[in-house]
RNA sequence: GGGUCGCUAACUCAAUGGUAGAGUAUCCGGCUUUUAACCGGCAAGUUCUGGGUUCGAAUCCCAGGCGACCCA
């Protein structure tokens, strides 16, 4: 049957170059994916046949797409100008005539139509037999093709480049999806991303956006003297943060590794090292669970500063992302999934406690016993599970139940429970607390950042502490990096620590709904 | 982990338990101002997978896969 079919499109072809005008018996019908590509392969034979390639190794534009809409944009209707240029694309629509074809050529920034008259195309390009009827038979949507030509606008006003000369830079051999409703399956979108990206021009877009979003951190960062310094992936013991980790393992060495957490554990070494600011914005891996807010492996920008504390860093925090959401989008009104986000600063600063007795009336400051603090909870319809061992933990439990949904603006929520904190500083005036802040802007966790415990012997007996439960069962703990601690003795200077998810971050610049939009490649189950 | 919804031609979608269809794309013919080009024609299916009920299943039932959304 193939074979069958390969003979038959051969011959068709074979008269398509060289008794073209004459009508064909019908032919079996090409159709299915696979058939396609069969065409299109012998396309490619015909184009070598030619003596030209294919898949050609270079070539020069004058402009792109959007530069020659703007240099034109005066251009009146029917109206031509002898500039030649050159442009390169992909050919995303055909409209093709008797004697005259109109195409419109995607590159990166936009399109431009293409005006391919028989006449003009077969009197400059002599070097080949019918080179407009090659045009017609060879190429296909989906194809990147380069051209020469002057300008000219449509009668019906459309900017055109009226073709002189055209070479096929790469022939497609698969179809593009639909032109009308293009792609909106959304597992082939996630899946086959160089598609989506083709097809729905909005998607270069967010990734356009996501660029300039770590560029701007970036430079905002090294305008203020930060120090950008890489740390390792691959570590023999994850730590700085509550997620289980990817294990691997190095053959030669003959030791497992895991893929870092998060970065803390190491910029603070750099920070004992002298170095008293610094950050890293790249990626971290966390085993757990794929949402539409988890992706297993993500962009974090942690930033450290040393002799400065979790008021110096919230300052830092808004006016950072503020400075970001200005020069990206222009503006610090932010429309995210229909809901106006203000990002003027200042941002809305308060407690932890006090936004959960606004919220609930359940004022933490006066329990005394955990019972009393369980019934409380329970009455309030705050679901407090088993392992829930603490005031603290309690605490957390109704602010992440019933406040963190609310807080859709930017807020920063001060002042944690130690026990959820074994990296943070005790609170200089409140027992049971330590100085750390989290950022929530439409309900969502989007920063964290404390003054960083500098005592090595209390974060040697909080680490410890966290052994002893991970030893006793919970996964998501780890042992003690020893390493780490002996850094600690060496003294760190008073030092503040932040953490951005960055992905979090630009779902909310470009409206993304899901992680996934925001993540090129995102992690999807095996087909 | 739980719930709801979805999966049919390459793409977007139809189809009371009773012959699986349309538009787009492909293929063939025509066409020098189109832009979802148009006109005419030929075709195109593991209805996600596996069971079951039934004379008969895309449709009903069970199990599984993948995805979306919500919840934890």
């Amino acid at each position: 049957m193939t074979l069958y079919v390969i003979i038959e499109v051969k011959f068709r072809q074979f008269n398509y170059l060289f008794m073209s005008n004459q009508s064909q018996p019908e032919q079996p019908h090409i159709c299915t994916l696979a058939e396609i590509r069969v065409t299109r392969l012998e396309k490619v034979t015909q184009i070598k046949s030619l003596g030209l390639t294919p898949y050609a190794y270079k070539w020069e534009s004058t402009h792109s797409t959007t530069k020659l809409q703007a240099k034109y944009a005066d251009l009146g209707k029917g109206e031509e100008v002898e500039d030649e240029v050159a442009i390169a694309g992909r050919i995303i629509a055909r409209r093709v005539f008797g004697k005259l074809a109109f195409f419109n050529l995607q590159d990166e920034k936009g399109t431009i139509q293409l005006y391919l008259e028989k006449k003009r195309i077969n009197g400059n390009m002599t070097e080949l037999p019918q080179p407009f009827n090659n045009l017609k038979k060879l190429t296909d949507v989906g194809d990147i093709i380069g051209v020469k030509g002057t300008i000219k606008r449509t009668d019906k006003g459309e900017l055109s480049i009226y073709v002189i000369h055209y070479t096929i830079l790469t022939k497609s051999l698969l179809p593009l999806p639909d032109k009308w409703h293009g792609l909106t399956d959304t597992e082939k979108r996630y899946r086959q991303r160089y598609i989506d990206l083709i097809v729905n021009p909005g998607a270069r877009e967010i990734f356009r956006r996501r660029a300039r979003i770590t560029a701007r951190i970036r430079r905002y960062l090294e305008e203020r003297d930060f120090l950008e310094i890489e740390t390792p992936v691959l570590q023999s013991q994850a730590g700085g943060a509550e997620a289980r980790p990817f294990i691997t393992y190095h053959n030669t060495l003959e030791m497992d590794l895991y893929l870092r957490i998060a970065t803390e554990l190491h910029l603070k070494r750099l920070v004992v090292g002298g170095f008293e600011k610094v950050f890293e914005l790249g990626r971290v891996f966390r085993n757990e669970g794929v949402s539409t807010r988890h992706n297993p492996e993500f962009t974090s920008i942690e930033v450290y500063q040393a002799y400065g504390d979790y008021n110096d860093m919230m300052n830092l925090t808004e006016d950072l992302i503020k400075t970001v959401a200005e020069e990206v989008l222009g503006t610090t009104e932010v429309n995210y999934q229909g809901k106006l986000i203000h990002l003027g600063t200042p941002w809305r600063r308060e407690t932890m406690q006090n936004l959960v007795q606004e919220i609930t009336g359940l004022d933490f400051t006066q329990f005394s016993d955990i019972e009393a603090a369980k019934a409380a909870c329970t009455a309030a319809v705050i679901d407090i599970s088993d392992g829930c061992k603490s005031l603290g933990e309690m605490l957390n439990e109704a602010f992440e139940q019933k406040v963190e949904p609310t807080l859709l603006q930017p807020t920063f929520v001060l002042d944690y429970p130690i026990e959820i904190s074994p990296l943070a500083k005790p609170h200089r005036s409140k027992p049971g607390l330590v100085e750390r802040f989290e950022l929530f802007i439409v309900g969502r966790e989007l920063a964290n950042g404390f003054s960083e415990l500098t005592d090595p012997m209390d974060q040697r007996q909080r680490l410890e502490a966290q052994a002893a439960k991970k030893a006793a069962g919970d996964s998501e703990l780890h042992s003690v990096d020893e390493d780490f601690l002996t850094a600690l003795e060496y003294g760190m200077p008073p030092t503040v620590g932040l953490g951005i998810g960055i992905d979090r971050l630009v779902m909310l610049l470009t409206d993304a709904a899901s992680i996934r939009d925001a993540i090129a490649f995102p992690l999807l189950k095996r087909e």
